[in-house]
DNA sequence: CGTGCCGTTGACAGGCGTCAAGTACAGTGG
DNA sequence: CCACTGTACTTGACGCCTGTCAACGGCACG
């Protein structure tokens, strides 16, 4: 039998027969819930539990020590996070509004990892994704790919409610709240997006976004 | 028995007894050889392998449509590289100057992925690091950051020549040549580090530097 | 209806990209 | 041995993009 895991950006990886107990493991745990802002796990903290989120959202970020933060990604429901071998945290894990998530110890030996490996290897990739958007493009650009991929994420909705504020993409994308404003803004005025309210984003030309990914 | 992976920032991972014929498997093939630019792997080929750097240096990077280009990470001796379960490459991979590398075959079945975990939670917390510089970082930060890297992945010398060029150390900082060039200069002109040549790098104060990476 | 948070818009400055010229150095051929 | 050439790197001038600072508007909540 074939189990899937379902990863940050959507995408379905297929784990061999030879197969984890990792999904059913998760299956039997309790959901934790937790408040806006509520911290899942904290930089420094003794790492060892692997979390997957079951409804809410949660974003995971470093901060520099003189402040600068940077989110490292957003998960969603369904979504794997909290993947690593240190004994200690780098990162935290913050929920985004209510929000529930289940976790499972991770064990030293590799028997747990073995369900958590495609999950893994999507972040990985996500990351590396990421890096591009941050290194190589402008802010307009940045914003379109932010968008592009909300989307993609929330089943290619052309119609999408943002779970997160401003603060939070800008240090998503590696920009000030301003800058995220104007360009959503200037993709507005082209006509490619549409704006409802301070979260709501309609996506009018798909394809036009896309170009701006380059 | 336990067996230690060398990973992207020359930390040791343990890996549990239950243990990995990886390290065995790679040992037992053949070093293929690659001059300076020539490609190991290319971004839309079929993927399928994992690499291991046996001397020399490997840049992995992907360009975008307009040909602004990202490298996601550099690979010394030891390093793993090409770890993805996809079918396709998105990245290409590079020699820099006369390098030799060792590959498997990553079967579909998790078997030979067992050793290689640690590698691949090694590559993605580098990737994670990678996004603070740059997303966060001043030009003057990053050359910084870059140059702390480099010297702990020589075993921490402070004396040390560079594997690659400018343009490679910019594309992976998310800046310009010339922009790298004029970051060297102020640590230079601060007395931080001493250049010697086009690629010899003396770290004068390694705790400046640090302090820089904030 | 006030208050506070979130988001937008504007003015301005500075950092970094762009364009261009100049320097250092290795390799080549006479 | 030396001139020539090409590549890599540095330095300078300038402009634009984006960060900073500030004011304003919308909306939820008490």
């Amino acid at each position: 039998m074939h189990t899937s895991v379902m990863t940050s950006s959507g995408r379905r990886l297929i784990v061999a027969p030879t197969g984890p107990r990792t999904q059913g493991e998760v299956e039997a745990r309790p959901t934790s819930s937790f408040v806006d802002g509520e911290s899942i796990y904290h930089s420094g903290e003794r790492a060892g539990r692997a979390y997957r989120v079951e409804f809410g959202a949660v974003r995971v970020y470093r901060v520099l020590a003189n402040g600068r933060r940077q989110i490292l990604a957003f998960h969603f429901g369904g979504n794997w996070f909290g993947l690593q071998n240190e004994d200690r945290h780098r990162s935290t894990a913050e929920a985004i509004g209510i929000t529930g998530v289940k976790s499972i110890t991770l064990t030293e030996d590799l028997h747990t990892w073995q369900g958590l490996l495609p999950a893994v290897l999507e972040s990985f990739l996500s990351a590396q994704e990421h890096q591009l958007v941050i290194g190589r493009q402008s802010a307009v650009e940045r914003v379109a790919a932010f968008l592009v991929e909300m989307s993609d994420r929330s089943g290619h909705s052309h119609r999408f409610e943002l779970f997160m504020p401003r603060v939070d993409v800008a240090d998503y994308l590696g920009l000030t709240i301003e800058t995220v404003s104007r360009s959503l803004t200037k993709l507005k005025n082209k006509g490619v997006i549409r704006l409802h309210g301070a979260r709501g984003i309609e996506i009018v030309d798909y394809r036009a976004l896309q170009n701006l990914c380059l």
